[in-house]
DNA sequence: CTTGTCGTGTTATCATACAACCCTGATTGA
DNA sequence: TCAATCAGGGTTGTATGATAACACGACAAG
């Protein structure tokens, strides 16, 4: 078998330790919106770092707009709304439950895409998709390859939108399911799922082709569906044993709900 | 009249200015992902800084996943979709069509939203809506107040989808929405608005609470196309006199496509 | 009460030095 | 010939000190 390393976790940067710590006096509310953050001398002695490392940590944190600092006044924090990006960090991408909501926002994102593609599609989209599939084709199930291949179909479709935000956001949301994927570590492939996969993804090609919105939501259900029974979520309608019959049929309705149409 | 100035546009930090400079060459292509960027002594005389600057901008850079480096090697451009945050920046915010796009991502999320929360909302949910629907009866329509209560409205419904990720997508891209409406500056308010507005929020409230998904839905799209009105994009159902026939159609075919149900 | 000045504290930037580390190439030993 | 070892230079990571720009309050002068 092939050795299966982890990533060698060399201690990060002692400005992302400081960043990290300074986040977490916010998120847990030591810190308030309105606060004054104790000078960077301060901060360099009480964390036993250079003011040099302090400016890095307070220059992220700034960029994510989680603070903001005035020369000749101090850094304050900021108000939570103010946050200028969007970002989930490593630690709760591995909870378990993460990998299940981020999946159902993914489904939501798409099955609507889905529907303003095939309304909106250019010959050029669908030149997009059509290459994208073709890669897929000839890479090997599960590969590199494939997997590029396979978010670049998503993101085609995305494309097809003529909406910009639409695939910057799913390509997001999609990596961050693929990490979560890969946090939660195996999963079985066969040359079953990889024929099963593409034709689900030439049903949605061809109704996005057809301009049939209802019919490229159904058919990314159905996709969408396949693909969480693939990667063992309860929810897809060949996921042999519900775990929690609960849960499943919470999630069951949730994923078709979003087909209704 | 008051006064009306503008907020004192400082020059940003120099280590803003060097990491977007950075940032702009690797959207640009004239820095390939793998790509090594020049050592931080070489950047620093380049842009005429010190080389304290470059790294803070480097440590920005690498916070966003855009670049990565290792001691002794140097730094080297990431992957695209290794980006770890996702960021609008301001200057795509003020473009015209980034407003209605921004508003049909909106869209695509609270729909589905509020279907999923009608399905699955608990006590402590509803009672959140109604203390945030209370705020905005009590405060001026338009005034922070009843914005705040407006976002929180719509926080809980998104919260209540007992998927956290669903609030934090929501309102990062509402809060996009609301500065792309203050960089279109100008809207006119009446007490007209404050009543329909209100309404329509009381109509979802009253769908989700009864746990019926598709008057949810409903009832948000109706919500999405009044809004839309209000500030002014066609595709909202009381505008008065599209401007392009082409492109409302377009969008209430958009809006009420993700109402189907 | 208003205005101007000054001193103190803070951030922004610069400059320099050293430590940790990677890469390369020469040297050494078998 | 080949592999291991080691020295050197180059690069990033961190520390330290100094200076400039700026905010704010105290205080005196009018």
């Amino acid at each position: 078998m092939t050795l299966k390393l982890d990533k060698v976790n060399r201690g990060p940067h002692l400005s992302t330790l400081v960043a990290s710590s300074i986040s977490r006096e916010i998120a847990q509310g030591r810190l308030k919106p309105g606060d004054q953050l104790p000078t960077e001398q301060a901060l360099a002695t009480t964390f036993g770092v250079s003011r040099n490392v302090v400016r890095e940590a307070i220059a992220r944190l700034r960029s994510e707009g989680r603070i903001w600092s005035q020369q000749g006044r101090g850094a304050f924090v900021a108000d939570a709304a103010n946050a200028t990006v969007l970002t989930i960090d490593y630690e709760t991408l591995q909870r378990a439950d993460s990998f299940r909501n981020l999946f159902e926002l993914r489904g939501v994102l798409e099955v609507q895409i889905a529907a303003l593609a095939a309304s909106r599609r250019s010959d050029a989209d669908i030149a997009a998709m059509e290459q994208a599939l073709d890669g897929m084709r000839t890479a090997p199930y599960g590969s590199v390859a494939w997997l590029k291949n396979d978010l670049g179909f998503h993101r085609a479709v995305a494309e097809a939108t003529q909406n910009p935000y639409m695939g910057q956001f799913l390509v997001f949301v999609s990596e961050r399911v693929r990490e979560s994927i890969l946090a939660a570590g195996n999963q079985q492939k066969s040359d079953d799922m990889a024929r099963t996969t593409l034709g689900e993804h030439e049903r949605i090609l061809a109704a996005i082709k057809a301009g049939d919105a209802k019919g490229a939501s159904a058919a990314m259900t159905r996709h969408l569906a396949g693909a969480a029974s693939r990667v063992g979520l309860p929810g897809g309608e060949a996921s042999a044993k519900p775990a929690s019959p609960a849960r499943h049929s919470r999630l069951r309705k949730a994923v078709r709900g979003q087909a209704a149409g």
